[in-house]
RNA sequence: CGGGGUGUAGCGCAGCUUGGUAGCGCGCCACGUUCGGGACGUGGAGGCCCCGGGUUCGAAUCCCGGCACCCCGACCA
């Protein structure tokens, strides 16, 4: 006789497992095997998506019920997303223990102390969460931990022989982002595996570096995740040499350049344009000033001087990249205090910010307003030339050109006075800057800096960040062994960071189709989702139970779909979009011996026997 | 921190212009039917309409002030 409902039908059914206990109302709460239920899976996906996800990533996460947001940048992980979390801190602690490095794990609460000393207290800014013990002493959130390893190695070691040391620890940070965004993507706290290394010298330095950038790359292929290694600058974290792993991804952060003929790849912050030959005073033509008036623009300028005939260029029309543009910006300091910087670029070029500020940094970059230009009297908003910037001329504002301004190049550009511009004024010869700064945007199709061929830009997401500190931190935090020769010598170190929470959105963003979320299967929440459909008085049941039971024991991690009065298209819906790699269907084909076997990824369905199903299955999972 | 958008049931949304019983779809609960691609019927539960002031006999709706979220900039793993 069939049972009466529904859900002593559920329970008639039954795992195949023993039910321990006595009768519940699930299917098996207390049983101590491993397979994952979607009865009982404290998980609910969602047939639409959620308003407020706009990337791939964020969008399927939470659809999937991976994570759910908590707070303003904070984001649970509900069990099936700290499967796939931890299997991802898993590989990067693996890859990093593999390539010899010792992990350690640091507070992330923090006295102010070691960051008062290290500057960074100051420099870090507003990007740093801060809080009082009761007390009224100072701690913060800590945002990366140079400072403490740094400590730490001087706490305990005092010689070459402990030299060289890598160390890292898979912490959580904290950072007071101005504006969280993505899902995982950009969040106030997340987890970064963060590494750093400790060496008598530069030689060492060096070989550190390159067993990170080794291990890095290990990690990242073993991720699935797909990047680039770009050069980079090494922004708020002080150091020289550095390289960023960038996840091609369009919803990606980072804008960086790739040669389409030879390996260069960099951050476009990093970029440096290179200049051109320089050209011999001999034969050039004199500056000479000339009213041009109603030239507010470049474009303005352009055609006015291309349509004089007395202005006119001898060989060819001016274009706005004869033009020399300067404009006054004001850096804000650390500390508060505010200083300009006037910046000397070809006129058919935009100041690009962003790489202004990768190399002005700590300071931060701020518009110049009208009640500055006060200050300057001989600034002529709209005609600033060469001839009032600089530290030796009329205003005193430090004046740094781009490097295409190289000697015996000659620009047409403000003169200083309303209504008139300079020709012909050339570089080396009537002016001279105070140096040189790459602040132009970086155009598609300009040339490599290190072959001539035309570059190309993309969008990426950054999951990893490596540098060379330097002795920036051991020498403000008085980090010092004894050589060879009992002298002192201050330790150089490397920091090297992956972005462990933001790469399971990488991968996500990676694997994504219109169905859902595919993970690698080293990631995924389970090696095979079996869907049971049919009646629940069909025998799909117990055979699925009965497969599920011998693919854990054959060392399989199983997702099991034993939801019942749950529709066929529902559990079909809801297997693509948790990405399980492989999908098996016990249905309809039982009743001819077979069972089927879906690749999440190709979406290619294979119907195997029965009797062959466990090996084929451990097969394809261990392929 | 600038610009734009949005806050109404767990999720997705309508209602607001023109003030008067808070609605729809999905999900959830109960019973029955159904069972290979987001099934159906019947009956239910669930709301500080973002918060605080104001106008009004009466506010989800109008006014003022906040806050939150999302997107684009600015800033960063």
């Amino acid at each position: 006789m069939a049972p009466a409902t529904l859900r002593e039908r559920a329970r008639a059914r039954g795992p195949a497992t023993a039910c321990v206990g006595a009768a519940t109302t699930r299917n098996q709460p207390l049983s101590r095997s491993s397979v994952l239920r979607m009865s009982t899976l404290f998980l609910r996906t969602l047939r639409e998506d959620p308003s407020d996800a706009e990337v791939a990533s964020h969008r399927l996460l939470v659809r999937g019920g991976y994570i759910r947001r908590a707070a303003p940048g904070g984001y649970t992980w509900l069990p099936l997303g700290w499967i796939v979390y931890r299997n991802v801190e898993r590989i990067v602690r693996e890859e990093m223990d593999r390539a010899g490095f010792q992990e350690v794990h640091f507070p992330a609460l923090l006295p102010r102390e070691p960051y008062e000393i290290s500057g960074r207290w100051t420099d870090y800014g507003e990007n740093v969460f801060r809080l009082k013990d009761r007390r009224g002493n100072d701690f913060l959130l800590a945002p990366t931990h140079e400072e403490m390893f740094t400590l730490l190695v001087k706490d305990l070691y005092s010689s070459y022989k402990d030299l060289p040391l890598h160390i890292y620890q898979i912490q959580t940070k904290y950072r007071d982002e101005a504006r969280p965004r993505a899902g995982l993507l950009r969040t106030r706290e997340f987890v970064m595996k963060d590494s750093y290394s400790f060496d008598i010298d530069d030689a060492g330095l060096e070989t550190s570096y390159e067993q990170h950038r080794q291990a890095y790359i290990s990690t990242f292929n073993r991720l699935k995740l797909p990047f680039v290694m770009v050069s980079a600058v090494s922004g708020a974290m002080g150091g020289s040499a550095s390289e960023e792993f960038l996840a091609p991804i369009d919803v990606g952060e980072d804008t960086f350049v790739r040669c389409s003929n030879c390996d260069y790849a960099a951050n476009t912050e990093a970029v440096q344009v290179r200049p051109p030959d320089t050209v011999a005073f001999d034969g050039l033509p004199a500056a000479r000033t000339e009213a041009t008036p109603d030239t507010p623009t470049i474009e303005t300028l352009v055609d006015l001087v291309n349509s004089r005939a007395d202005l006119r260029h001898p060989d060819r029309d001016w274009t706005a990249a004869d033009t020399l543009k300067n404009l006054v910006v004001k850096l804000k300091h650390p500390d508060g205090t505010f200083s300009a910087l006037a910046i000397g670029l070809p006129g058919d070029r935009e100041v690009d910010l962003k790489r202004v500020e990768a190399q002005v940094g700590p300071a931060e970059v701020v518009a110049f307003e009208p009640v500055d230009f006060a200050q300057y009297p001989s600034l002529v908003k709209g005609y600033i030339g060469p001839g009032a910037l600089g530290e030796n001329n009329a205003s005193g504002i430090r004046y740094l050109v781009d490097p295409r301004v190289v000697d015996g190049t000659a620009w047409i550009t403000g003169a200083d006075q309303t209504g008139r511009h300079v020709l012909h004024l050339t570089m080396g010869r009537d002016f001279t800057p105070d140096g040189v700064i790459e602040a132009a945007e970086i155009h598609g199709g300009d040339p490599c800096p290190k072959c001539g061929h035309a570059l190309e830009i993309a969008r990426g997401i950054e999951i990893g960040h490596i540098f060379q500190l330097g002795r920036r931190y051991a020498k403000a935090l008085g980090l010092t062994v004894l050589d060879q020769n009992g002298k002192t010598q201050t330790v150089t170190m490397g920091s090297y960071g992956i972005g462990v929470s933001r790469a399971v959105a990488a991968i996500a963003e990676t694997v994504v189709d219109d169905k859902g979320l595919c993970w690698p299967r080293e990631i995924s929440p389970a090696d095979v989702h079996i869907v049971i459909t049919g009646k629940p008085s069909e025998p799909t049941g117990p055979k699925a139970e009965e497969l599920a039971a011998q693919l854990e024991a054959a060392g399989l991690r199983v997702l099991l779909d034993d939801r019942v009065g749950t529709s066929p298209g529902i559990k079909f819906n809801d297997a693509e979009l948790l990405g399980v790699p492989t999908i098996v269907v016990v249905g309809k084909g039982l009743a001819n011996g077979t069972i089927e076997v879906k690749d999440r990824k190709t979406g290619v369905r294979t119907d195997v026997a029965v009797d062959d199903i466990v090996a084929h299955l451990v097969d394809v999972c261990r392929a």
